[in-house]
DNA sequence: GGCTTGATCTTGTCAACGACAACATTGTGG
DNA sequence: CCACAATGTTGTCGTTGACAAGATCAAGCC
């Protein structure tokens, strides 16, 4: 993996983007094994790099999820807010969110740990403020909740619909889904609002549902 | 903590009840720091043996997690079957389950990280089934959703709001609460039921909500 | 060319940890 | 009284995160 761009095929002192190399070999390792099974010597030695170079690109082991975590939100912020200009359809936004996390397993499990990253970092801040802006503009922008408070309930039912399902899904505690497949359940759940008290407009798709 | 029932007060060989003392541990441990800050060395410390006493009775670290884990869908189980039978009101039980969350941090956790548990343990498999029934079956009694389909998605969407409400809460990405505070807003978030399109019944509570 | 400076990477080391093996202690039932 | 299982201890090994000190490289400056 990642010949450098000079010729020579020996190991060279200088890898050439290390940082890159152990942010894609983390966001691997966890989507596979779950951020526990990371370590750094391991990544190091995935990276063809002695086992203390990481130190000089994340500072420890919290720097690095942090870097992730940064990144994961960005990322997040960008599919949102494209599926939202492209669209306005605030259901759709949710439903990329599910996508998001599913296509993106190995960020999204670091973005919501924050005991792994380091809090006070301002990077972080900045990215996440970002990203939940992306996801309440929408809501706001639907404006059919009159008052503040009950738009803070909208607010957050929706975004706990979507991180709920979206959680449970990678926490394994539902079916393995393809993502054409959990788009069609994402979009059948928001739709169905999770109150049995009005019936559900069912929609198309071929989804079996839940397992167990 | 924990003098020994008999009054001799210098060390004795046996603990009395080792296991519930390093399963506390463990939980208070998980809910303080995150499962990552449990060492069983450090549990052991604490409970005044040596390193390598929880072996006898966990065989390693996931199966201590998985005993935690089936102790809190137990505990669970009873709390939901409880509410679900005192009131028969299916939102209450939705509260429920996010006050469980709430209240029992250290076992929320670490139930639903499987990557911490032992997978195929037959006991966690029971408990979690009977977890699971038991707040499934609120949903299927209400009897609102006409077809399996749409039962399914009702299910799963009224898992994912409060499962994600109980996430996004403990993750820190909510303000704190108190948990009579969290009740109201769980309460509120249900009824609103995330749907922008249909105006949110406002119930009453004093809750600001959520602040970032 | 020679020198300096900063970034990057290596080597060496230490303490904490999970896991295991061998042994000691305790209590219980035959 | 004695096997015997359960419980706890001691000692050890390999892995890991973190740190310190030094090596290598690139780029700029004289």
């Amino acid at each position: 993996m990642a010949t450098p761009p000079s010729g020579r095929s020996t190991a060279r002192y200088h890898h050439g983007d290390l940082r890159r190399a152990l942010m894609d070999a983390a966001v691997a390792t966890v989507a596979a094994d779950g951020p526990a099974a990371v370590s750094l010597r391991g990544l190091a030695a995935r990276a063809g790099v002695s086992h203390a170079a990481p130190v000089h690109h994340f500072g420890d082991k919290a720097g690095l999820f942090t870097a992730v975590a940064v990144e994961g939100f960005d990322l997040l912020a960008d599919e949102l807010g494209e599926t939202w200009e492209g669209t306005g359809d605030f259901l759709e936004v949710g439903v990329r969110y599910v996508h998001f996390a599913l296509s993106h397993p190995g960020h999204f499990a670091v973005m919501f740990h924050p005991d792994l990253q380091r809090g006070g970092d301002p990077e972080l801040q900045r990215s996440k403020e970002r990203a939940f802006a992306t996801l309440r503009g929408p809501i706001v922008a639907s404006g059919k909740a009159k008052d503040r408070r009950s738009l803070q309930a909208v607010s957050l039912a929706s975004w706990s619909i979507v991180h709920g399902l979206a959680t449970l899904i990678l926490s394994g505690n539902l079916p393995e889904l393809s993502l054409a497949d959990a788009d069609v359940l994402a979009r059948r759940v928001l739709a169905s609002r999770g109150d049995p008290l009005s019936p559900p407009s069912a929609t198309q798709g071929d989804f079996r549902g839940a397992r167990r």
